[in-house]
RNA sequence: CCGGGCGUAGCGCAGUCUGGUAGCGCGACGGUUUUGGGUACCGUAGGUCGGGAGUUCGAAUCUCUCCGCCCGGACCA
């Protein structure tokens, strides 16, 4: 019956069951990798790797990158961004304009087309998205705009590392603002500071903004955001403070300059910073003894303004409410999406192997089978499974022909948040058991109560 | 880019010093085992020993050369 399962396979559930995933899992850890979330990233089938700093993203690592970019998007339109792309090609032309195409150096590779015009493969895009600025917009009264994408980009490094924490292509947010005064383009800034803190706390993860080196445009309005994990590659200083404040789902007015500010306020008055801008009498003289707090951190997102520093030599102008013109003040604010991942993994695992915050999790629940084969445990996975695609959820199930241990081991190695296990001994007395992988508590239940229980965790 | 290391089966490795025609574990596949935390046993398949050149009767092993990857540093989101 070549039709018949051709047609079943094309369901789309079907797709979830272990047995017809694609989930390369590795028993031992491959000798290429040395941090935790790049070991843990190959082990679980996430990634693959290519070449040195290139990775092919898998069906596993590939959703969570999407959950990621999703609550990104989310929260970019929120705070008032508008969604487009840009191409991942451009033309050296603008580069020489901005007078990047020499300054940048190795860094940029660098490609001709079949007409022998100089392209390149875009590191940042600064000077693409003036250009489309100055095409498009040239009154005060079209401001202010911040217009964002989520774009692949390139950036040569001499020796990328760390899996996808340091790949040579990365997947990145970058957000660009534009406004009349520089008093506009700092509640821009602000807008984008609270944003992330939003977006990094939908993640699960306590990520802190730090004051960071501006250069020569000075002021103090760059920060950068960290997760703090144990293994984190810089040293990072902060007030206790910061780690505890929570935004929570309150209802914010991003229009309203002088509420944003109040909480970028909250959120950036508390001393932290990284080793690089780090001063320790400050530290000291600001923070009480108690609430230092030394660790360690990866950085996940950079903010900042840099005022005219493009728009000038693109001559990105708007005429202003005098009739006047003059350049527009911008702002630019990245999120890696790509080394998110490894930033989570970092901060989320155990000896086991990873532990995904529900919020970014590739399934939200998986369903083992301990007797694949006997009738009454493959009919209660079936039914647990339908019905958690009922409720809206996306499970997992792990219908392989494996031994009850081998199927624990890779549940806890891919980290799924809950595990439904499902065997006969449970079954005559009809109950299944309900594991949350982090802590590992587990509970009977009947079925049904497990499928409630998840939804209820997801869905409310 | 500097310094160090590695490249042998899908993965982890031994064999290289002292040249004799490639092995172990895991995984895969076929069986048996029906087993609630990577079970045990039997069997099978799988390798241009990173590429090229050279020395030699003979090269995974010695020489030259190219390439790739990893680690530390510098650099960087």
């Amino acid at each position: 019956m070549p039709l018949r399962r051709a047609r079943r396979r094309l369901k789309g559930p079907e797709n979830m069951r272990l047995s017809r995933y694609l989930l390369p899992i590795l028993k031992e850890t491959p000798s290429e990798a040395s941090i935790v979330s790049h070991q843990l990233m190959l082990r679980a089938g996430m990634i693959k790797q290519e070449a040195a700093g290139l990775y092919a993203w898998l069906p596993f690592g590939y959703k969570v990158l999407r959950r990621i970019e999703q609550i990104v998007h989310e929260e970019q339109q929120r705070a008032g961004a508008l969604p487009m792309l840009m191409p991942t090609i451009q033309p050296a032309e603008l580069w020489r304009e901005s007078g990047r195409y020499d300054a940048y150096g190795p860094e940029m590779l660098r490609v001709r087309d079949r007409h022998e015009r100089d392209m390149l493969y875009g590191p940042t895009n600064e000077e693409m998205i003036t250009d489309i600025f100055r095409k498009t917009v040239t009154s005060y009264r079209d401001l202010p705009k911040i217009l964002y994408h989520i774009q692949w980009k390139f950036r040569d490094e001499i020796r990328p590392r760390f899996g996808v924490m340091r790949a040579r292509e990365f997947l990145m947010k970058d957000a660009y603002s534009f406004d009349l005064t520089k008093e506009d383009a700092i509640h821009s800034y602000n807008r984008m500071l609270v944003s992330y803190i939003r977006t990094f706390e939908r993640m699960g993860l306590t990520a802190v903004p730090m004051r960071a080196d501006t250069g020569p445009i000075g002021g103090d309005h760059s920060h950068e955001f960290l997760v703090l994990a144990e293994t984190g590659e810089s040293e990072v200083f902060l007030d206790r403070a910061v780690t505890e404040l929570n935004l929570g789902d309150a209802d914010i007015d991003f229009d309203d300059q002088a509420h944003v500010a109040g909480i970028v306020e909250k959120w950036t008055s508390p001393y932290a910073r990284t080793d690089e801008t780090h001063d320790q009498s400050v530290f000291e003289a600001e923070t009480p003894e108690e609430r230092r707090l030394t660790a360690r951190g990866i950085e996940v997102g950079h903010i900042f303004y840099f005022g005219t520093k493009y728009s000038e030599p693109l001559k990105a102008m708007v005429t202003g409410p005098d009739g006047g013109s003059t350049p527009v003040e911008m702002g630019s604010y990245g999120i890696g999406p790509s080394r998110l991942v490894g930033a989570i993994i970092e901060a989320c695992h155990d000896e086991a192997g990873i532990i995904w915050p529900e919020a970014v999790t590739p399934f939200h629940a998986g369903i083992v089978n301990l007797k694949q084969g006997d009738s009454k445990a493959d009919a209660a996975c079936e039914t647990i499974y339908t019905a958690l695609r009922k409720a809206g959820l996306d499970p997992l199930y792990d219908d392989r022909e494996e031994r009850a241990g081998a199927k624990f081991a890779s549940m806890d190695l891919i980290g799924l948040p809950w595990r439904v296990t499902v065997g006969p001994r449970g079954l005559k007395n009809g109950v299944v058991e309900l594991t949350e992988r982090r802590g590992g508590a587990s509970e009977e239940m009947t079925p049904e109560e497990a499928v409630a229980r998840l939804s209820s965790v997801y869905l409310n």
